[in-house]
DNA sequence: CCTGCTATTTATCGATCGATCACCAACGAA
DNA sequence: TTCGTTGGTGATCGATCGATAAATAGCAGG
C-alpha cells in the first residue's frame, strides 16, 4: 500500500513500467485525496509523485476516473468476507468475537485514508457510501444481531424477523468504534491512546445494551403473538 | 433562520437595508456551504440568493470572512448554557435528563446544516471543531460523567478524578446519537424514522454501560488506595 | 421634482485548473 | 550502433474562480 516514491533522483525523467506507474499514481492519489478531498488539484498530486501533471492523463483519461479508482480500491478492496465467519463462530463468547473483529476492522479499514475519503465521499453525495452500508448491514450488522439473539437465548431471525431497533443497537456498537476514529483523523483531537482497551471497553458497554433491547423485542413479540 | 429570498420579483434590482441583506447572505451561505462545502463558488451562492456575485464582497471583504462568519453563527451561536443545568438537575432520573437533553440538542444542533458544515470544517482542518469539542467536554461530557458517578453511588469527581475511560463512555452515548445524523444527513441513508424512540432506546442502551465502567473505575481506584 | 447618497450591477482582471497535443528521451530489438 | 516503440514532458488552450473598479439605479431629504 505504501509505495515509496523516489522523487526522481536528479532532474532526469524515470521511465517505469505502466503497471508500476499506475500503482504509484493510485497509491499517491489515495493519500492525496484523503488529505484534501477529491477537489485536490491534479498539478499538486503530480508534484507529490514527482511526475508531471499530463502524465496522470496517460493513465486516467479524466480526473474523475482516478477518483473512482480510488473509491474502488479503498472501499471495495478492503472488505474481508471472512469477517462474517469470525462473527458467527459460536465456539467463542460473542464478546470476544466482537473485540477480535473490531481490532481487525480498525487495523484494516478504519485508517486515516479510509475514514477521510469515506467522509469526503459522503459529503459529495457519492453513492459509494450507501453501497458500503449495504455491505455492512449484510456482512456485519445482521450477523451481529443474529449472534446477539443467540446470546440472549432469543429465537433466531429465521423465526422472528430482526426489528429496526435491534439493527440500531448494532449500529450503536459500530458508531461508538467508528466515531473514535472520526475524532482522531477528522477532528484531529486527542483520543484514548490504548486502542485495544478502548475497543474492549466499548464492546462491553454497548453489547449489554444490545442484549437488553433484543430481550425486549422478543418479549413484545411474544406478547403480540399471544394476544 | 429560513429567510425567504424573493428572487427579485422581476428583473429589477431590489435595494435592502444593509442589515437585511447581510442576514440574507449569511443565512444563504449557511445553506449553501452545508450543501457543497466551503469550496462552493461565490457566483453560485449569489445566484441562489438572487443577487450578483460582487455584492457579496460589499458585505464580506473576502470569501474566507463569510465562511468564518458562518462557523461563528452555526457553532458558537447554537450552544445553550442552560443544557448544563438540565443535565445536573437531580430532581429527575438521569435517564430522563439525558433523553430530554438529546431531544433538545438534536432539534437545535444536529441539523442538516450543522452536521455537514461541522464535518466539512473538520476535514478542512479548521480548529473550530477542536474548539467545539472543548465546549462539549466542559459543558456536556464532564457533567454527564459527574451525574453518572452520582447515579452509580460513586464518589464525586472532586474526590476521585474522572478517568479517560469514563469520558470515553460519555463519548459512546454522544457518538451513538451523533452518528444517527451522520447516516441521515451525510450518507443520506434511511434511518429509524422515530427519533424520540431512537434517542430513548440509545440512552437506555449506552447509559447502563457508562454506569458499569464507572463502578469498575471506582472499584479499581479503591483497590489502589488500599494497596 | 431634483439631488446626493449608497446599494447594486456590469465588465473585467489575473490566477488557477482540467485537459490536450506536439515533441522529447529511455529502453529493447535488430 | 541504429531505430522504432512508447513512457514522459513542455507548452498551451478554454473554462472557471475570487476579487476589483467603474457605472447604474433605488430611495430619502430638501
Amino acid at each position: 500500500m505504501a509505495t515509496k516514491t523516489k522523487p526522481a533522483p536528479d532532474g532526469k525523467r524515470q521511465r517505469l513500467s505502466p503497471e508500476d506507474r499506475e500503482r504509484q499514481i493510485v497509491d499517491g492519489a489515495i493519500q492525496f485525496f484523503a488529505e484534501v478531498g477529491s477537489g485536490g488539484q491534479t498539478r499538486e498530486l503530480a508534484q507529490r509523485l514527482g511526475i508531471t501533471q499530463p502524465l496522470l492523463y496517460r493513465y486516467f483519461p479524466a480526473k474523475q476516473d482516478l477518483i473512482e479508482r480510488v473509491y474502488e480500491e479503498v472501499f471495495i478492496g478492503r472488505w474481508k468476507g471472512e469477517w462474517e465467519d469470525l462473527i458467527s463462530d459460536r465456539t467463542k463468547p460473542l464478546r470476544e468475537r466482537l473485540i477480535a473483529f473490531y481490532e481487525d476492522y480498525a487495523r484494516d479499514t478504519l485508517t486515516y485514508e479510509w475514514i477521510r475519503i469515506y467522509m469526503f465521499a459522503g459529503l459529495a453525495g457519492e453513492d459509494i457510501n450507501r453501497r458500503y452500508i449495504q455491505l455492512l448491514e449484510k456482512g456485519l450488522l445482521i450477523p451481529v444481531c443474529t449472534e446477539v439473539r443467540d446470546a440472549a437465548g432469543a429465537p433466531s431471525p429465521t423465526d422472528v424477523a430482526i426489528s429496526s431497533l435491534e439493527i440500531e443497537a448494532a449500529w450503536n456498537i459500530h458508531a461508538a468504534i467508528f466515531y473514535y476514529f472520526v475524532r482522531k483523523y477528522i477532528y484531529q483531537t486527542p483520543v484514548e491512546p490504548d486502542l485495544a482497551a478502548y475497543i474492549a471497553d466499548t464492546v462491553d458497554r454497548t453489547l449489554d445494551g444490545a442484549l437488553a433491547i433484543t430481550r425486549e423485542t422478543i418479549a413484545a413479540e411474544q406478547q403480540r403473538v399471544v394476544a
